[in-house]
DNA sequence: TTGACATTAAAACGATCGTTTGATACAAAT
DNA sequence: ATTTGTATCAAACGATCGTTTTAATGTCAA
């Protein structure tokens, strides 16, 4: 192996600069130039890292996107052992409080969730590898765990509808954050996205509780 | 007036074929020569009927989105009056059945909530627009109209972030249309809309009446 | 019929895009 | 010392971008 670390660090910059960037402003509205002169380097270390720039947006899924949703799944996994049985409440809360919360800067929080907005807007080939190693995998753990703990009379339509909207309140919030500030008037400082947590645990809570207690009957 | 027909005919399907590409790729992704082709005139023409691109992205705004929410409005408004007390059940109903089903055809409902979850994602000046003539007065007309009716200890931000909840859940299930359908494997036909739209208005009824039933106590 | 005006049309503008090229620097291996 | 392979660089490629220009229309009023 002859690469030291001048050049693994290079890529590295590009992989940075290049997802925060994309997740700011989108694919289309990024230029090579763009990320290069943030990396701090050569306009052609993009083609000769990545192949090309489709390529190296595919890469930041794969190097960054992935392995930080992992974390988050392993994050959730941890919060919600320590609460004992996977009951619905404490799946609602272990789940706002992953990725919410979580392991996650803010920055990092906030660069994640954009990306996956934007793939679910506009699904690229990214959405497929997202959608295989880490969606699909989570989303049905997620079910097996609370199908047991749901009404009977739920069917796995319902069942995924459920899971789907507390993910779309955390997105939402995540990635309309200016907006929801020029809203509401709200700055999202610590104390507002403290407020926001508590809203949002409390809301999928009764979303998913409220439908184990009053839905059969 | 010279203007007779040919000419508001070709202003209006610049606005039509603009309006659609907008939604479906965002403004980088689209390209003057793109719209002018689709919309079947000359190249200049988005310049001469509306000066440049940027003011032909707002004019789909002014001429098209907004009108469309009035309209969208106006429906919630007659539709919840049929119910008679503006009680959380009401409200969530009536809104979900607005925006959901209400009196826009499928093509319309998800181009106009493609086009605001882009604005909310990275706002321009066009959210302002919206922001100003639609959204604020319509979530101050909604907190009017349930603040008597939800718990007297719920704050003015707990009431604004329900009903975000709610627009939080009907913009995600209308933009990620494309993304739900590859992970839960359901296609978006009449049926499963159907059941979509029973779901949301359960999932927010419970958010908001729950709240009214058991926040308090 | 003539003049004024609104609209469309073809062609070109400079700018920027993603990508490629060829030269150069530098380290490790022979 | 020479070869080999990796990484960076400036420069240029053709393509496409938004916009402008200029000419050719068609349409009414005078």
């Amino acid at each position: 192996m002859a690469q030291k670390d001048k050049n693994d660090v290079t890529k590295e910059r590009l992989l940075n600069e290049a997802e925060g960037l994309f997740a700011q402003k989108g694919y289309n509205a990024v230029s090579v130039r763009e990320i290069t002169k943030a990396a701090n380097c050569n306009l052609a270390a993009v083609n000769y890292h990545f192949g090309n720039k489709q390529n190296l947006y595919l890469e930041v899924f794969r190097a960054r996107w992935v392995p930080r949703a992992r974390l988050l799944q392993e994050h959730f996994r941890k919060s919600l052992a320590a609460q004992g049985s996977p009951s619905p409440t404490a799946v609602a809360k272990a789940l706002a409080e992953a990725f919410l919360v979580g392991p996650l800067s803010d920055k990092e929080r906030h660069r994640h969730h954009q990306l996956m907005v934007r793939e679910l807007g506009q699904p690229t080939e990214a959405f497929e590898l997202v959608a295989d190693q880490v969606m699909r995998p989570f989303f049905k753990g997620l079910a097996d765990m609370l199908r047991p703990v749901m009404p009977e009379g739920l069917g796995e339509e319902r069942l995924m509808l459920n899971i789907l909207s507390i993910f779309a309140m955390v997105l939402y919030f995540n990635f309309a954050r200016v907006a929801v500030t020029r809203i509401t008037g709200y700055e999202y400082d610590t104390a507002f996205k403290a407020r926001l947590v508590e809203h949002i645990v409390e809301f999928s809570l009764k979303g998913l509780g409220g439908a184990e207690k009053e839905e059969l009957r």
